[in-house]
RNA sequence: GGUCUCGUAGUAUAGCGGUUAGUACAUCGGGUUUUCAUCCCGACAAUGCGGGUUCGACUCCCGCCGAGAUCACCA
């Protein structure tokens, strides 16, 4: 049988970390199982709907590479995507279950329902709707609320993560299946459209877990096969017990984006939070994930979301594209991540900036504060030298002297590459019998005045002869 | 409150009746001619509690405790 699942987010705002992985999840099944994902568009609740949330969750999935088979933009053989499109066909659905006696209008006002509710609640007992349902329900016409009759039982059922399940009769009501705007609410409409598109595998967070026995019995009712269903564990926030949601800030992925992470790290750390294949390795690409994924291995329980882990595996794919796909493969994602000084350099110089400075990179966005130097001459701050916990026992004299002997043995170097400048400077360590700590850190703080920096001479040969001479003369002359 | 789910170090996890309970992040210490980072080495650190079953339980069963989900004309 072809595995097709969808992945069927709400067009209510961005998407964040928490709610991502219900995509990635069904895609990496569709894509191992050889079968089709399908990006359906649940926007029936008019209140919520936010303008370009569509956009934002397509754009989304594309960073990521998770492209669908069907849905907005690609089409497909069951158009329309889109729940609010969709309502002729939820209606004839509906119908189906008002003839075979399976649902029904109910005009009690809101108010009313809500009253049997706290009565329940006072008495201490379920509240159960079922248990008052109207006498004498009227004909179903739009601007009246559509049931579902449920007829109390048990119910059993497989989820691919939690294992065998049951619910007795005590949770099974009559659930509002469409509402008095005309629109099928979630419960009913999910169903309607797996059944349309065929999909057989229902990936969703396990908030639906309990849900699940009345959506049984309306696959009953309906005379339809249920499909698999799978319940995603939640990705809980950085602290407290809670599922990572919007108020406790959780960041969207496109925010992530723009703060320099690579898709490729970001799937691969929501796609192993939660679950595991059973090895050791913790860097996965898309394909490899796709390879080794499996229902079975998803985790039952709630992960806890943690940045720093996901820098740290941001980290190790940056140097991993570096090695791997070459530095111009890093280079071309690095475009928007460099200082406003770096605007008028040429790509050769940003490329050798950036292969000497990419190990220390944990994102993209660190380009900015690490590499100013590189294009613009630091301000000269005399204390940061004599403050320096190595250049604080020499006097200023001392350090006056050293700049001059380093000034005068660069002036006169030759060839200016990386190994010739490591002679130079293991040359000037023996003449000035100072210790590399001390003469290093000068010099590397005379010519960046940053707080690291790549290795000295990898510094200096890319700055080129001219600028550090400058630098280290503007130095000597303001001791 | 009813119903359901979950419970290995701070975090993510491996384990599937017998292990010195493994790995990664984090933390702490050390190494690689300066710094920061990478890389390497080392240290710290866990089976929620109580009963069973068993020669033996993290692993199976029961109870408790703790955490979460759900009980909408939201999804």
């Amino acid at each position: 049988m072809k595995v097709i699942t969808r992945f069927a987010p709400s067009p209510t705002g961005y998407i964040h970390i928490g709610n991502v992985r219900s995509a990635i999840y069904p895609y990496l099944l569709a894509r191992k199982n050889g079968g089709r994902l399908i990006l359906r568009i649940e926007d029936t609740d008019r209140k919520r709907y936010v303008e370009g949330a569509t956009e934002l969750i397509e754009d989304t999935l594309n960073w990521l590479g998770l492209e669908w088979d069907e849905g907005p933009i690609v089409g497909g053989p069951n158009e329309p995507y889109f729940q609010s499109e969709r309502k002729d066909i939820y209606h004839a659905w509906a119908k189906k279950l008002i003839d075979a006696g399976r649902a029904y209008a109910d005009p009690t006002p809101p108010e009313v329902i809500e009253g049997y509710r706290e009565e329940c609640n006072k008495k201490k007992v379920p509240f159960l709707y079922r248990n008052f349902r109207p006498e004498n329900p009227p004909e179903w016409e739009p601007g009246i609320p559509l049931r579902f009759k449920a007829e109390p039982k048990s119910y059993k059922w497989t989820d691919e993560v939690m294992g065998e399940m049951k619910a007795g009769p005590e949770v099974l009501d009559d659930i509002i299946l469409i509402k008095k705007d005309g629109y099928p609410t979630y419960n009913f409409a999910h169903i309607v459209d797996d059944a349309e598109m065929s999909v057989n595998y229902i990936m969703r967070g396990v908030e639906y877990l309990s849900s699940t026995p009345n959506y049984l019995a309306i696959y009953e009712a309906l005379g339809l096969d249920r499909p698999h269903f799978v319940s995603l564990p939640h990705v809980l926030a950085p602290t407290g017990n809670k599922k990572l949601g919007k108020r406790d800030g959780a960041k969207s992925v496109t925010e992530y984006r723009t703060d320099g992470v690579l898709a490729e790290a970001m799937l691969n750390y929501l796609a192993c939070l939660g679950w595991n294949d059973g090895t050791e390795k913790e860097i996965y690409t898309k394909e490899e994930l796709i390879e080794s994924f499996s229902l079975d291995r998803i985790q039952n329980s709630g992960a806890r979301y943690n940045e720093v882990k996901l820098l740290w595996m941001n980290g190790q794919w940056i140097r991993r594209i570096f090695t791997e796909e070459g530095a111009e493969a890093l280079y071309a994602r690095t475009r928007e991540f460099w200082p406003e000084s770096a605007k008028d350099y040429s790509d050769e110089y940003k490329l050798k900036v950036l292969s000497i400075i990419y190990d220390r990179l944990k994102t993209l966005s660190d380009l900015k504060s690490m590499t100013e130097y590189f294009f613009k001459d630091p301000r000269i701050d005399v204390d940061t030298l004599t403050n320096n916990k190595f250049l604080k026992k020499l006097s200023e004299s001392e350090i006056e002297t050293l700049l001059k002997k380093t000034i005068a043995k660069l002036t006169d170097l030759k060839e200016w590459t990386a190994d010739s400048l490591q002679d130079a400077l293991n040359e000037l360590l023996a003449e000035t019998k100072k210790k590399p700590a001390e003469l290093f850190s000068l010099i590397r703080l005379s010519v960046s005045f940053a707080p690291f920096s790549p290795a000295l001479n990898l510094t200096l040969e890319t700055l080129g002869k001219e600028i550090s001479l400058s630098r280290l003369n503007a130095v000597a002359r303001s001791i």
